[in-house]
DNA sequence: GTACGTGCAAACGTTTTGCAGCGGG
DNA sequence: CCCGCTGCAAAACGTTTGCACGTAC
């Protein structure tokens, strides 16, 4: 878990070899300062604003893709058109509501995990990551 | 695996309740008459036409989306923007070449899928499917 | 001072929509 | 004949790009 008071954060952005601008600070509050959360864009874009962050829409995409790159979120691709973000970097599966379009983490027993941090892949390639999606609809109440 | 002939391609549109028309029976003869592929729309329709079918980019689409709901193929979502469509439609995991933009089918211990299709999931929920994706990159030739 | 960051607007590529006309049963 | 299907064009969507201005150090 990252420290999430100011200096902290200034300090994780440089590690990250990212100036502690305004709004990368502004965002990396939002994104790392609470729990585990799940982003788009889109999301985070009106949320910094509700909170009267000054940022631009091109920004939080920029901010977005270095973030990722500095393995501070994790892409979770489970929609064609939209991605979201991860704030939680480890090793995991995530639930995709097909109706809602809600996605959330999958706690799981670490046995599976393991498994498939252990699969048989060809060796002329490195493994960026594993990404598992349980896609699901609620069930129709049938008493 | 799928009858290829021409009459039972019009029988395996009638049971997925599609009439045989000459555009979806041309798509059906692509996706389903060879091995298993991996096509996008964009991929299908140039394919089409390279063959002198003549067919529309919505009717492409309106047919990728006819056949997933008929579960005659599988949606493989691996970047956001694009949509994959994979003619098989099995449980298996599937390899991601973040270079090329290449999706390919990963062969894998059998032990593996059963451990995902016997994951600890809410009981307030139908799964829809599981989906794996390994994404990787070429090695550096370093000898 | 300078290299990096931000923000606007315009462009991008894929997918979806609205609607007129066509064709299978 | 009718309902479903096709095809065109236009719109919509999230995302990316080009470039002038601003800011951290």
């Amino acid at each position: 878990m990252i420290d999430t008071n100011p200096t902290a954060l200034r300090d994780t952005l440089r590690e990250a070899g990212l100036r502690p601008t305004k709004q990368r600070l502004a965002l990396a509050r939002l994104l790392l300062g609470g729990g585990h959360r799940h982003v788009t864009a889109d999301d985070l874009l009106a949320e910094a604003r509700a909170q009267g962050v000054s940022v631009a829409q091109t920004t939080v995409y920029n901010v977005l893709h270095q973030f990722h790159r500095a393995g501070l979120l994790k892409e979770v691709l489970v929609e064609s058109g939209r991605t979201w973000y991860d704030t939680k970097t480890g090793s995991h599966m995530h639930l995709y509501d097909e109706e809602t379009g809600a996605v959330s983490d999958l706690d799981q027993d670490p046995r599976a995990l393991q498994i498939l941090d252990k699969l048989e892949l060809p060796d002329d390639v490195d493994v960026m990551s594993v990404d598992v999606v349980v896609r699901v609809r609620a069930k129709k109440n049938q008493i």
